[in-house]
Order: C-alpha cells, then structure tokens, then sequence
DNA sequence: GGATACATGTAATGAGTTACATGATTCC
DNA sequence: GGAATCATGTAACTCATTACATGTATCC
C-alpha cells in the first residue's frame, strides 16, 4: 500500500512524469525515506492505471509513459493519509545490530560504533544540503519536511553511536584493568 | 538474513528458548527493533536448526522446543556483525508520510502531526522505562543499547512532529489573512 | 468444566530483491 | 560507430503478513 501511496504523492508533488523519473526519485531525495526499484515501480503504475487512480497521458519517445494522478488518485491518497492507521512495524537493521552488539566483546562493539557515528554524521550533512536546497526551491514543501526530519534522525542516531562507544571503550577499559588485577570471572562473550 | 540474526542474537543473550517465546521477544522488547510473527520464527528456527547454527536441546511439556545456540551460530553471528555490510534501505511510513504531508492542506497536515507527535512522546517515555529496568537487571547489556537508541529516536521524530505542527499551523494562519486580504491566488492543495 | 495462555505448525497471498531481457536515443 | 543513459518490462526467488488449523497445560 505504502509504495502505492509513494507514488499517488511523488506525481501529485512533481505533476505527471514517467517510471524511469519516479525510480530515480526512490534512488534520490526519497532514498532515506522509502526505497523501490523500477521492477516494482513499473507494475505498480500499471496497477494503478488500471484502477484509474493515474491515467496515461501520452507515450513519448523511447515507449516512455508520462503518468499523472486523476482526481479518484487524489482522493485516494488524501483518505489514505488522514483515515488509514499508520502502520508502526519497525524493522531497522541498524537498531537490530545495537540490539546485538553486547554479543561481541567491548572493543569490537565501540570500533563497529564509532563507524556508525561517522555514517550517520555524514548522512545528516547531506540530508541537511538536500533540505537547504528544498527550502530554497520554487516549490518548497515537499520534501522538506521530510528531509528535516531525516536531518534530525541521523543526528539523534550519530550522537547515539557516539555515547555508546564511549560507554563500551570504558567497559573495555575497566576488563582490562580487572584482567590485571587477576580478578577472572571468566568472560564468556565472543570476541 | 536478519531475522535469522536476531533469533541466533536473542538465543546467545538469553540463552535457550523455544519459539513461543521467542514470538514474544519480538512483540515486547524486540518491537521497536525488528517485527516477526511466529508464522515466520518457527520455520526460521526449523532451517537454523538443518544448518547446524542451532539444536534441539529438549523437547519439553506441549511439544515444546527448547532451542540453544551452537559454536558454528555464535561464529554466523560474529561474521555478520563485523564482517557483512549493514544493509541500509530505509522503509520508513511514518517518515513517507511526513513527505505526502503538503499534498494536504495545511490545517489538516498539522492536526496529523500532533497526533504523531503524542505518539511518538509516548513512545520514548514507555522506551525509556524499559532501558531503566534494563539497566536495572542482573545482566545488563543486551538490549540496553537499543533501547537507549530507541528513547533518543523516538525523542528526536517527537521534536520534529512539534516543530513541523507549529510551521504548518502559521502557514495555515498566512493562509487565513491573505484570503481575508482577498489576495486570491487559487489554493490547489486538497483540504 | 470452561477460559486463558502455552505451544507449534501450514497455506495463501502480498511485498520486495536480484537477475534477465530488450530496445531507443543521445553524446562524443 | 560505440558508450552511456533513457526507458520499460518479466521471472525467479526470498521475505513477511494474515488466516487457517490443532492440541495441551494451567488457572479458577
């Protein structure tokens, strides 16, 4: 439903375009926010052609489709929108390694870590110019909010990383000292 | 792969279980982290266990399994944490609706994103309850980092949800005053 | 004895990924 | 003329959801 959905928005945002355009879109300003690749993209858009919530508005060049929403398309995603429960399922694999992480020893955990702080750093960077770059446009609005929020995530996500290296290099730190002490309740945790 | 990763994760931090209540890891702690049906955990538990990374220690009461992590599981585990590049598609409904927001009018977009913003409130607090007693426990560590993740994003898309409520509302104003102005160029947006 | 929670499975369907396949235009 | 990009599709497979199906122990 979602991807439909993504859809029924990307053509009510940007006016008719085509699966190829809408596949780079997923693959662009959308990549942090949903993913689809044009094999799922192009049997979509004829899913909802045939349900006349988009319509073909002519073949161009290379057999391209220019696809814009009708008016049922519109009403569509308005009610999905505002009536439709947002579903909550959250599978993040990122959170699911930091759920894991105590499986390994200390040290390796920090280093895996730190190597998410700098990526989601990065990613809040360019999320940030992306954001930047919407507020600038003609058209603001779209996009933007999303991309603020994405900006706010990746930060909230890299400070995260940030607190638990530290928290895992002190634990690190003090198994060391104990080892010297020769105090072994032996550590059973993989290294 | 990764939920052959977070049933081998929670069997090592745990230690032996069955499916049942593995199920329930995934409905309780796990939820923010990764979602699982047992439709899916049984026949997952069932390949893990042809490929030798789990056994069968006992079958106990109602046909009960009680699974445990082998050598060659705790190794697969190991090697997907530090070797296998994390995957990074984002599938995010809460953040796809956040990029459809403009497609409504701005009013109705607002009241949306108090909603999430209350739910999202409720969800760091409710989080941030489970790390406290996760902190709390005998063994800490595992899941200790996530839920502490969990608190820190959930916080940062309440932020957001608040900031976004108040942008919307004083566009919805600016609305207002330029209609009242009878500056009329056409809304287009679907109220 | 009846309700509830424990416990495990399968089947049908839908969503998503990877690989295969083809051809047209444009740029150099 | 060759490479890159535009453009659309299908097929096989894996992953995930929902619904169906069954039976056991425990609590009251």
């Amino acid at each position: 439903m979602s991807l439909r959905m993504a859809l029924l928005g990307l053509l009510t945002a940007k006016g008719p375009s085509n699966g190829y355009a809408l596949t780079r879109d997923f693959a662009g300003s959308l990549s942090h926010v949903w993913a689809a690749q044009h094999s799922q993209v192009y049997p979509e858009l004829a899913r909802l052609s045939e349900a006349g919530l988009v319509t073909v508005e002519d073949e161009g060049p290379r057999g391209r489709k220019r696809y814009s929403v009708t008016d049922a398309g519109r009403e569509e995603l308005r009610h999905w929108l505002t009536e439709v429960e947002p579903s909550r399922t959250v599978r993040n694999e990122v959170a699911l390694r930091a759920f894991l992480l105590p499986a390994l020893g200390p040290e390796v955990a920090a280093r895996l870590v730190r190597l998410e702080e700098t990526f989601h750093r990065q990613r809040a960077e360019e999320t940030g110019q992306l954001r930047d770059m919407l507020n600038a446009a003609d058209r603001p609005g779209f996009g933007a909010y999303a991309a603020e929020l994405g900006v706010r995530v990746s930060t909230a996500i890299a400070e995260w990383a940030e607190w638990a290296a530290d928290q895992l290099e002190a634990e690190a730190a003090d198994a060391r000292t104990d080892q010297a002490d020769g105090a072994s309740d032996t550590d059973e945790r993989m290294s």
